[in-house]
DNA sequence: TAGTTTATTTAGGTATACCGAAATTCTAAA
DNA sequence: TTTAGAATTTCGGTATACCTAAATAAACTA
């Protein structure tokens, strides 16, 4: 796959493209891409119609979009410098999260792939950012921990966190002030009544917090890699009762 | 004076009216900032005028381009913009430096300021870059240190290598290879024939390696910063007979 | 299924930053 | 001081990536 020069719009389309797809199978629509890029409809056609002819996209008048190989591949490594330059960021130059999302959207379309290849190695070729989105290697070669949202889960799973939603801030700094983070291990205990949220059983390095319940945003925003069932189920106690949380796997 | 919205067009214009004159006083050209830009003399003439219209040069039809207060300030925030960037890349990301300088020409329009301020505290704040050219402070302020370059200065002159020309990478090469870096302790003895070159007294801090020949070619890449006018006069030989080398103050 | 609403595309137009060619102004030599 | 040549500006034109408004296609709904 020859890479095409790539003006930044057209870098812009396909990752908002690809990032519709991410995580759910929908393919985007002409008018959710002109959301979602701040741009008129009309500017969508066209340049979809410019992306079409320089093979990155299909697409059928009146249709979705969907990205060709080659749209994939601009895609995803547009999506690996952006989470390369988020991760460095923050840990190699004190950025807050917060901070972090607008410069890299600029860096990635100014930096160039040696540059890209510095950074990866300078933080140790890592494969996921800070909150667990995964880093395509350079050959767009995705790591994948097979994993769900904490609300899909049924009571007796055991995860270990592997993506926290970085939607909102507010929630980040809760969950940060739990203990809950990367790696950290869970147990799905249940799902409390008229949808209050969830109850989990929570275990990190530095101590056993026992039985931790989560609203359900908080529920929405986390992903579990599974570690094993628990085999001795655990009884659901929505009244508010002292719960037993097993003892969990290490990592 | 109010930061304007500059396109980096703009910015690329002003960058290379002020680095025109940053080491001598005659003021730009139109034909010279074409052909320094590599673009169209006509391109020149009109975005003359609507940096004009910005306040950012001052301009009289046929006539050479100054910069402005607003203009020199823009260009002296983009100066300090590239060179810490080179430095940033050179100290921190294992660049060299025949690589830095087209990567920080793209940079330089896409980092924000709060990224040139998270950069250039973990340098440690430098006022120079690593050859030695000044990178103004966040106000703009140049920390000058009055220098001459090397082919200028009469025999008996002690001074200090406050900056080298990166012009030449091979030339580059050479001086690292001599242990020529920025702060080594120069005396200049004096001037060989026929233009032939520049003999120096050299010492460093690990070795004190006695007289040095330098072309003229690498006579003119050196900037000395004074140390002081050696007392005992130093006698030329050019001949090539032994030559005394006075102990120099340590810096 | 006809009609209305919504989604999408087409058509015409804007700003930026470039170009080559032609016209203008300056400079310097005869 | 006139004029050839060089430097500079003006003029018309291009590509990119936007826009609004109008036209068209698709999807509902009654």
């Amino acid at each position: 796959m020859k890479p095409t020069a790539t003006s930044s719009s057209f870098e812009d389309y396909v990752k908002v493209i690809y990032a519709y797809t991410e995580w759910q199978d929908k393919p985007i629509t002409s008018s959710v891409l002109a959301t979602r890029l701040g741009v008129a409809n009309s500017s969508v056609s066209e340049m979809v119609r410019k992306l079409k002819d320089q093979g990155l996209v299909d697409h059928q008048p009146y249709s979705p979009i969907h990205l060709t190989p080659k749209g994939l591949s601009l895609a995803l490594s547009m999506v690996r410098r952006h989470r390369l330059l988020e991760t460095y960021l923050v840990n190699e130059l004190g950025y807050t999260w917060d901070e972090v999302h607008d410069e890299a959207e600029q860096l990635e379309h100014a930096v160039s792939d040696h540059f890209i290849e510095r950074m990866s190695a300078k933080l140790g070729h890592p494969f996921r950012d800070p909150h667990g989105d995964p880093i395509p290697d350079a050959q767009g070669q995705i790591a994948m921990v097979p994993s769900h949202r904490l609300d899909e889960l049924d009571p007796g799973h055991v995860g270990r966190i592997s993506r926290i939603s970085d939607h909102d801030p507010e929630l980040l700094r809760y969950f940060e002030q739990q203990g809950l983070g990367l790696d950290t291990e869970l147990l799905v205990v249940g799902q409390l009544p008229f949808g209050a949220g969830w109850q989990v059983g929570l275990r990190t390095a530095t101590h056993d917090a026992g039985p931790l319940t989560l609203g359900p945003d908080a529920a929405v925003s986390l992903w579990l890699a599974s570690v094993g069932q628990h085999a001795g189920c655990c009884v659901q106690e929505p009244t508010g009762g002292t719960l037993m949380v097993p003892h969990m796997s290490g990592l």
